[in-house]
DNA sequence: TTGACGTATGCCGATATCGGTATATGATTG
DNA sequence: CAATCATATACCGATATCGGCATACGTCAA
């Protein structure tokens, strides 16, 4: 089965570096994938497929623009993912007690050796 | 090449379905395998292989507990995924907007064609 | 239409994933 | 120690990924 298409799921989508490096970029403007090729140091092919991907979880639109073809973020699908780890935020602190519960829970058994 | 490791990145690790329920069902309590891989319909093996890629990437730890391995939530490594979608919190309501020009720009090719 | 530019797709190889089953390893109790 | 329970690992098959190269497709301009 492998893993989930990562074309049907926003959190597949941006398990790949590349593909975060992409949306960064995309923050700051339209770009056209040559141009998005070339700054990111990736092959136009390359490109092109990691934008396939993004575009057809949603987080990325396309629209022609006189010879070039404009790409531009949908952030949007960016949101449930940002809400999910938001909801760890409490243990993000807790973390740090339970570790050190951890830890003692180590030197217990270090003890005992 | 493939994708990268997921033992390597907390983004790929929570890329898998499976894995994100483990984290979910830890921020209610520790939990050793058994009990786990019942609670959410997967085979002993399998949780257990799903837990190594958790503990690796630093999201999970284990401790000791008789004769039970207890699997807690570390969710600290989950802020940085947190942070990074935040990065684009500011675009979530601007997409709406260029989501408008998007569509106005849709409307004309048709008129075009 | 032809040519030039921009972009997408097809195909391939190498690799990693995930799920399942069987089995090994570990730990506890009698 | 032996038996038992808990957990991890090995191996396998099916599949999907990513990268690269070649090439098809699309679009504009002369």
């Amino acid at each position: 089965m492998a893993r989930a298409a990562t074309t049907s799921d926003v959190f597949n989508a941006i398990a790949e570096q590349q593909r975060r490096e992409i949306l960064v970029l995309l923050r700051a403007r339209e770009v056209p994938v040559t141009e998005l090729a070339q700054e990111l140091g990736m092959t136009q092919p390359g490109a092109s497929k990691h934008l396939r991907v993004l575009r057809e979880v949603g987080l990325v639109r396309d629209r022609k623009a006189g010879k070039h073809r404009l790409y531009g973020l949908d952030a949007r699908g960016l949101r449930p993912v940002h809400e999910w780890t938001g909801g760890f935020e409490q243990f993000w602190n807790e973390s740090f007690d339970r570790l050190d519960a951890y830890v003692q829970d180590l030197k217990q058994e270090r003890q005992e050796e």
